[in-house]
DNA sequence: TCATCGCGGTTTGTATACAGTGTGCAATAA
DNA sequence: TTATTGCACACTGTATACAAACCGCGATGA
């Protein structure tokens, strides 16, 4: 689609990533001419990239001040995974019931995929983006655009915080777990006993994030 | 509290009132050279301006070939008001039991503000913000700052249609009517019966929006 | 001692200049 | 006539250069 990835994209994807990946902490600033010399390019296409991240809610910018990383308070937190509850649910909703055999069998590819990954040891690094990839594969028979990207938007927002919650507890084999039982229900078009289901899931990453977030605080890690 | 705004905050400001007052028709290009022209300014601001709008939904860009305004087909609209009658209800719900006589009043006088500048006449180029305004109001009180944010940017998105409706409809006093029918329901404390309103309220805007459209698409108004 | 002011350096914001890509038209050939 | 190729123009994307705002530190005064 895109003929090619401009100078400005590409250090927006990069920069997502870094960032996402937990490289910076919350509140530090992204010096400008820093970034620049990082990826051999001028100030221009960086401050537009930044700009990108700005919108995607993962860097704020303060007039002639720059750019700093954003930082969730645990009420954001929990604020956030009830919107995502709310058009988690509703998306999914919808899309039982236009499920075909095909947007089934393409879920499932995915979740296997992800079991193999599990298998064969680390690589959290991409869990995310399965993890993302798997429940996008099945709200997209709902056939419902604008929703979808509110909902990637908000995941993007709280990317980072999954991300730490799985790299400091054992959750991943409970969330597979939870996946699976989503598909059974999905394909059995229980829609009722689905939405509970993702919502307890919903739910549950939340409070294991909050959870942790608090011990941090406790023991001190402050910024 | 921000010290004084940028030049491309200030274009993006005036760019979007005039986006969203409908000087441009979906998908025409807005070239770069000359709104900085217009503006005064180098097309550094104007780009920057640009991709915020870009955030917003208003306007797209395609690599190498420069930003457009963009345009919802029914399908997005109604999509669109969906969403905000999940969230607009979610809301509200909340804010129902929090609401303090003060944040009652404050509502009050926003709508008593533009019952006056509807009987002086015309005036309806702020009706959407002071529409907006009457809204927030209302929704403030749920302490979901986030929320709020999501419920701005879908009204936003469909600003422009939404004033096109009442230029095009004389839809103003009924929406007014229903604005102190909620008010006064809030005030009651019924959650139940506001929300349903609510939905109506919201619901019925966009039957009035996609009947239009459809008339004109009748009528042969392509662009 | 503490607050205030001012100045220099650093960093952001913007203008100007240049490079690269897409688009349309004209020239050519079938 | 119509399809195709190539070229010139126009516009976008980016680098470089400059102006303006912020921040920290030291000097000055109460």
């Amino acid at each position: 689609m895109a003929t090619f990835k401009t100078r400005a994209q590409f250090v927006a994807d990069d920069l997502r990533r870094r960032i996402l990946g937990g490289e910076f902490q919350g509140g530090t600033q992204l010096r400008q001419d820093a970034l620049a010399k990082d990826y051999d390019v001028s100030r221009i296409p960086v401050r537009e990239a930044l700009l990108t991240l700005e919108s995607e809610g993962l860097v704020e910018f303060h007039a002639h001040r720059g750019a700093f990383t954003t930082e969730l308070s645990v009420a954001k937190i929990r604020e956030l995974f009830d919107l995502r509850v709310l058009l988690e649910t509703y998306v999914l909703r919808h899309a039982i019931g236009e499920l075909t055999e095909e947007d089934l069998l393409e879920a499932e590819r995915i979740l296997e995929k992800y079991d193999d990954a599990l298998n064969s040891g680390g690589e959290i690094d991409n869990w995310s983006e399965y993890n993302f990839a798997f429940h996008q594969a099945l709200y997209a028979p709902a056939r419902l655009p604008e929703t979808l990207a509110l909902i990637s938007q908000l995941n993007t927002k709280s990317d980072r915080y999954i991300r730490m919650q799985l790299l400091y507890t054992q959750e991943i084999e409970k969330a597979e777990r939870e996946h699976h039982g989503l598909l059974d229900l999905a394909r059995q078009g229980k829609a009722d006993e689905a939405c509970e289901l993702l919502k307890r899931h919903i739910q549950e990453a939340c409070e294991g994030i909050v959870t942790l977030l608090e011990e941090r605080a406790q023991r001190g890690d402050v910024d």
